[in-house]
Formats: C-alpha cells, structure tokens, sequence
DNA sequence: TGACATGTTTAGAATTATTCTTAAATTGTA
DNA sequence: TACAATTTAAGAATAATTCTAAACATGTCA
C-alpha cells in the first residue's frame, strides 16, 4: 500500500513517524492505545515521542484514517477504519474483533430531522473463541 | 421514579450521593462527564468528592444503569441508558441526542461466531438546529 | 544545489484526569 | 441504640494528555 499517496490525498505531510505509525496500524489490527503504538514503535524509531504519537492520532482522526473506540476498561482505543464496520467486544476476554457483515445502513439518511453522514456500530458479547471455552 | 428501589434491585445501597446522581441523570439528559456532574452535584452535595463521582459512575456501568460514550473530543461522557438506543452526535455544535428510532437490531444474534448480548449505534452528522441555521 | 520558510519532532515541563489511601461518616441490621 | 460493614471525603499519588521551545526535516524557489 502506498501510505505516502494517500497521506498526501489528505493533505497530511506523510513524514517518516506517520507513515510507520499507520504501516503499523494498518498490519497490526489489534485497535491500539497510543501507549500500545509507542511502545511497539520505539524500537523502530527510538527517538519516538508520545507527543507524536499523540498529535498523528489526532491528526489521522481528523482525517477519518483512523476512529477512536472505547474499550471495556473505558481507555480509548484506536482502529484503522477504512470501510464502515461493526466492533464486537468480547466481555469474557476483552478482545476487540472487526465484523464486515453488513447491517442496515443509514447514511445520509435524516432521523429525528438530523442528517446522518457517519455512523458506527459497537457489539458486546461473547466470542467464538469464549463460546467454545464455556463449551469444551 | 423511585431511585431507591432500582438501586436496591440492582444491589446497590442507595446512598444520598448515589440518589442524587442517578436522579441529575436521568432529569440531565446531556451526557455529561464526571467533571460535569460534579460540578452541577456539588451545589447540592457541597462535600461531593470527585471520587465519589468516579466510583459511583463505575459502579453504574457495571450495573448498566450508565453507558460511556466517546465526544468528539475523546472525552468520556456518561448517558443514563436503559432502552437500547442510538446517539446521534452534531459535528457542528457537538451536541449528543439520544435517537429512540428502531433500527434492524441485532440482539442474541451470532455474528461471525460472535454472540451479541449489547448493542450500541452512534451517529454523526448535521443537526435539526444547525441544519436550520445553514439555511437561514 | 543552497538557503529560506514552513512544518514536524522531541523531551521534558505543565496540566488534567483518574486512582489510591485512610480516617471519618453513614448505612443496614439486630 | 449499638455494631459491623460499607461508603465518603480529601488530598496524595499516579497516569494520561497537552504545552512549550528548541532542534530537525522538508519542500520551494532562486
């Protein structure tokens, strides 16, 4: 993927923190804390600094490259949204799984006389992987 | 409403403090965060701590009586939720509306494996207000 | 290319948010 | 009312986030 295409795209400078910041967001889909990114991303780039780490993830929301997500312990989290998905949160083992499976969609429709232009839809529950645990 | 009696069912003493903020949310329907309801409480309840205002909106959550939610600035805010309901969040005045309209819902389905047992839609957008004064 | 202007990063300080701690107060129960 | 258990309050401690200013990098244009 050509990340310093589409960060021009956005008219975001695409220096060499930002594009490993999102190559790293892109192959580790695991919705991150800035903490979790920084540490991955020390090694790779030792002089690395929070602040950073912090203003590209304002930046990339800003951008809509990236949305922030609560977690069960309500620390914010942050995916690499592309296309308009689900989250289901596994209350048994905390993991955060994307889910593609399409639902109803309500872009730019209008509800209760506000105009829709984003939206997002978060589930709980138990995972597969739980499920079978329970189960075995 | 008798707050007590839902406290109590819920296996949560009813203490003064505790009536008191479950009563400014369900009256406040803003969303607010801890710092606001310590704040609107502390008139009323002059030796509110804010601890108190974190401990209780934690044990709130866990008991469903509260959900957290994301603003536009990363803040985590509360709604006093019981239904389940969307947000609808204005991208212009950042206000947070609870939207009531059903949508396909998806409880106790399987998704991808998953077992949903808690769902949560938010939008974004335009609102009725703002929608307006544009086209003032 | 070289020098400038602009934008970005860094590191640590400052601030803000949240949790911890412990003593005092309150609550439920008998 | 008295007792045990729970809850609150206040401030200290810690964690999260923002701010600041100096150094660095980047793109532009002569």
């Amino acid at each position: 993927m050509d990340w310093k295409f589409v960060l021009r795209e956005k008219g975001i400078s695409p220096t060499f923190q930002r594009l490993q910041i999102i190559a790293y967001l892109e192959e580790n889909r695991v919705h991150p804390s800035v903490e979790m990114i920084y540490n991955e991303l020390k090694n790779l780039i030792p002089t690395l600094s929070r602040t950073t780490v912090y203003n590209t993830m304002k930046l990339f929301q800003s951008s809509a490259l990236v949305k922030p997500i609560l977690s069960e312990n309500n620390e914010i989290h942050y995916e690499f949204n592309m296309e308009p998905h689900a989250h289901f949160e596994c209350t048994e083992c905390g993991k955060i799984y994307d889910v593609f499976e399409e639902f109803e969609f309500i872009k730019d429709k209008i509800v209760d006389g506000h105009k829709v232009t984003e939206h997002q839809i978060s589930l709980k529950g138990i995972c597969s992987k739980c499920l079978e645990e329970k189960n075995a």
